[in-house]
DNA sequence: CCAAAAGTGTTGGTGGTACACCCATGC
DNA sequence: GCATGGGTGTACCACCAACACTTTTGG
């Protein structure tokens, strides 16, 4: 009994979104909301489509692996990132018990540009995702569900956004992830509720109408964990990554 | 490399609620929430309180183990049963590397009469829990906080109370939970307002005041799964116990 | 001046809280 | 009849969606 022997293997895998502006249909420009995948490179599932992942080494916690695993295969690092669910039914994985602990992480527009993309990295539009592997098609969908609802109650959009931000970007963000159009009024209303816009005083110029104000949010409130006791505290896994290594390949490939 | 080779082992533990009348403090029969705990028979943490739970075997769902495992230590059967969170610091099991997918669950009250109970199986009540081993007096607090959320925007009191019960008895599990007096008239509306409960016609006798109506949650409601896509769906783990087996601790047991 | 988006004001509906009040039963 | 909770009615307040309207820029 060397490494298959009575015991499910433990992965740990990461939902990741971004904004990117997206040419519409009508030629405008529209934020959408896009997910790196990562191309399987064995059995089972050659070739298909998956999300970054690999085994939770075992002096690793489940938080770091999952930062350290999505900066190696997109070059970021994550703005926010939560434990999503836990998958374990015994037959997801064909050949041996796999169960996943997965992540979903946000990470900033601008640092997108700058994100790898090749052969075996592609980001897709979320509503234009290939076939995955394993059951990763459902947990997009969770993950999706997850994020859409935490958008309504929680103050989540920064971490999709750069340093600072227009009204109307941060509306566009809510907008690519809810799918519909929101009043610009009451959008305005209920984020200068909150209280974690601030007014850089800067504006945006530019632009062929009224300048818009540049605005930030307030770092006294993100930080602070959300009243989420136990685990949360979305630290950052800052786990330094030394050039572009094996990755997970050192043997095997979980999904 | 036998069976402390390089992998992290994984566990399954169940935080389990019900709700138990209770005399308070001025004689009052006060609805309280309580929860029981098994007694840890080896190291490490020998002798200390800790959440009912065992090793995953190979072939068995998380849930499937969660609903058994639950069932070994208490002989009951849970009507509701959700993944709560997995925990998987390095550190939080002195030794070796445990993660644990701990799910919460919720019996019914009238069951709790024939539960088991003995030296090595308590129930607690939620404000006089015992030093606990592991982190795991932290996931109860946790659970603590998902079930009184989940409690206001979903309706699970029903999965704490018999088939039937009056408004009273159900206001009385809102209020056990929240630890706060909920206004009779306004508790009412909003119940009748969600459209699950279906008056069975009878009423209460023997109290000495005016009969107040039996309830029964309207089953076409609560089964269908909420919208949670993906995993959720809790099914009964029907995994069947046919006596007192020895459990987990066919070798060693876990946290 | 005009287009276009920034930003403000106002109104009506909805849901929740507080609280006054009547109803039906046991004793 | 009277104490006790069961059950109803109603006013008020906070929040939110809809939408009319004013402001400020580029061209």
């Amino acid at each position: 009994m060397s490494q298959h022997d009575a015991q499910a293997r433990l992965a740990v895998s990461t939902v990741i979104f971004a904004i990117s502006p997206e040419p519409d249909d009508d030629g405008a420009v529209r934020p959408s909301l896009r997910i790196p995948l990562v191309r399987r490179l064995r059995e089972p599932g050659l070739g298909r489509w998956a999300l970054p992942g690999g085994w939770l080494p075992v002096h690793e916690s489940l938080e770091a692996a999952a930062g350290r695993t999505l900066n190696e295969t997109t070059g970021l690092s994550p703005r926010y990132l939560e434990q999503l669910y836990t998958f374990g039914e015994p037959d997801r994985s064909p050949g041996e018990r796999v169960v996943s602990v997965v992540y979903w992480a946000l990470v900033h527009s601008d640092e997108v540009q700058r994100a790898v993309s090749d052969d075996n990295v592609r980001w897709f539009d979320e509503d234009d995702l290939p076939e995955l592997a394993f059951d990763h098609a459902a947990i997009v969908v969770y993950a999706l569900t997850r994020l859409r609802t935490k958008l309504e109650y929680s103050r989540i959009a920064h971490a999709l956004l750069p340093e600072t931000f227009t009204m109307a970007e941060l509306r566009g963000v809510h907008e690519a992830v809810l799918r519909r159009r929101l009043d610009p009024a009451n959008f305005r209303r209920t984020m200068e509720a909150t209280g974690t816009l601030v007014d850089t005083g800067r504006r945006l110029a530019g632009t062929r109408h009224r300048p818009p104000a540049l605005y930030r949010f307030d770092p006294a409130h993100s930080p602070a964990a959300p009243p989420s006791p136990a685990p949360a505290a979305p630290h950052h896994a800052a786990s330094a990554l030394e050039g572009p290594r094996p990755g997970t390949d050192s043997k095997d490939t979980p999904e």
